[in-house]
Parts: C-alpha cells; structure tokens; sequence
DNA sequence: CTCAAATTGAGACTTGACTCTCAAATTGGC
DNA sequence: GCCAATTTGAGAGTCAAGTCTCAATTTGAG
C-alpha cells in the first residue's frame, strides 16, 4: 500500500506545473521551497515511480543533462540552447517524418530537437 | 608532430566504411580485427581527436549508449531500433522543422530521431 | 490515539563511460 | 639504421548520474 507523503505532491506539482523539462536537481530546488528537507535520493526515487506508472518521461539531449516531464503534457518536441543547456518546449510536429523509416521498419514514437540560442541568450 | 600509426587507420578506415553509427565497443572490435592488441583507450583517444579535428560526431540518443560517426557521411537522421538498441540512418530530411522555434530563438541545427523496431528484430 | 507499514534523508556505494599514467613499442626525419 | 618524439595498452583513476542501506520519521486504518 502506498502513502501520499508531503514530497511526493511537491515533487509531481513541479512537474506538471513546469513549462519545460527539468532536471532532478531543477526538481530538488522548486520542490524543496514546500519541503525543505527533500533529499536527493527522494527525488531520484519518486521520478523512477513516475516514470514507471507512465507519469513523467525521460528526456535525453545531447549536450543536456538528463530531464524529465510530466506525461500530461500534448505532444512536442524541444529546443535546446547551447547557450544556458536549458531544454525548451516546441509547438506543433511536423508530421510525416514517421515516413522517413526504410521498408521494413517499424516506427512507435519520434523525437526532434533544435539546436541554438534561446530569446535570452541572443539578446546582448 | 603526428605519426600515422595501424591503430589510427584502422579506426578511421571502420567509421569511414560503416554504414550506421558506432558505438566505441564496435569500433574496438571491428577496429580490431586489423589491429589484435587495439586497445579500448587508444579507441577513445582516438575518437576524441577526430571528433575535435571534426572528422566524426558524437550521437547521443535516448536509449542506446553514445555512437559515432564519420562526418563525411551526408546530412541524414536516425531511427533507434528499441529491441536490438542499434542506430540506423534514415535517408532524407524533413526540412521546414527549424520554423517550430518560437519568436526570437535562433536555430543552428536539428535532430530527428524514430523509435521502433528495426527490420531484423520484426521479422519472425 | 496507536502502531505496523511505508517513506524519508544522508551518505556510502555502484555503474557506465570515459581519462590518465607510465613503461614499452612504434614512427619517421636524418 | 639511429634515436628522439610520439603513440600505445593496461590498468588505475575520475566523474556524473543514479541506487542502496538503514535508522529515524511519517502515514493512515482501526
């Protein structure tokens, strides 16, 4: 049986409140303004039960740290700055890339990444 | 000064003659098929010297360990067979996807990546 | 309120992917 | 062929990311 806890709903608000993908760390620092004792292996340990029941996603970038998001989230794609390393959500998909696959291929998901400077690093 | 040695050819002549990206463990073996007593530090110095020298790329995806690349490849994007976690190129682009950055947000490059099964791992 | 079961936090440990060190071997200008 | 400079292979070391352990704390059914 499983018990609701104080970090457990700092740790999913976060997540679901967010407007981008963040890191455990990013989690660790937004979730411990409701709970100040929040550990690190609490964060580690409730992302991996997220992740498993299909409520929050791994999303790895190269040149990014691992992040992760909520699953409630509509389907997206990202940008990462080179800049800050932040991840940053995309509108939209460009649909038709699935076609892409040689013949014989199956394709379950996709996943785009722009790469470049975000508004706040362009700026001088 | 730099000194052409087996080693160095060899590595390069298995990234150049790949048809997919490699993963450090397959340029080791394949590598060593010419070179016995290749060893897997001089894989790593030697992948950190093309990638700086820009001859190959480090591919960083999801779910499979880090790949490498010739860069002398053309402009192509991957699909990640999840059974056999091996990376395959997809032939073409789907261009038009940098217009997804939002107002202000500058794009330098982009990843596609597909998800599934590749033709082996669906076959029976 | 009680108390067994679940959860937590701290810190040690593990894992994968490199990177360093150094003696021995190789390379190539002469 | 000589020999200084470069490179190599083996194994130890490093680093980031995550997992484990366990005593102390929290949760919630009754």
């Amino acid at each position: 049986m499983s018990y609701a806890t104080r970090q457990r709903s700092a740790i999913s608000r976060v997540l679901t409140q967010a407007n981008r993908p963040l890191t455990p760390a990013d989690i660790h620092s937004a979730a411990g303004a409701s709970v100040p004792s929040l550990g690190m292996a609490t964060v580690y340990r409730c992302l991996k039960e997220l992740t498993r029941d299909g409520a929050a996603r791994l999303i790895v970038v190269q040149g990014a740290p691992p992040h992760y998001e909520s699953t409630k989230r509509p389907h997206h794609h990202f940008f990462l700055c080179q800049q800050c390393r932040s991840l940053f959500d995309l509108v939209g998909c460009a649909s038709g890339i699935n076609q892409m696959a040689p013949q014989g291929f199956k394709v379950i998901d996709h996943e785009i990444v722009l790469y470049g400077s975000c508004d706040t690093c362009c700026a001088p």
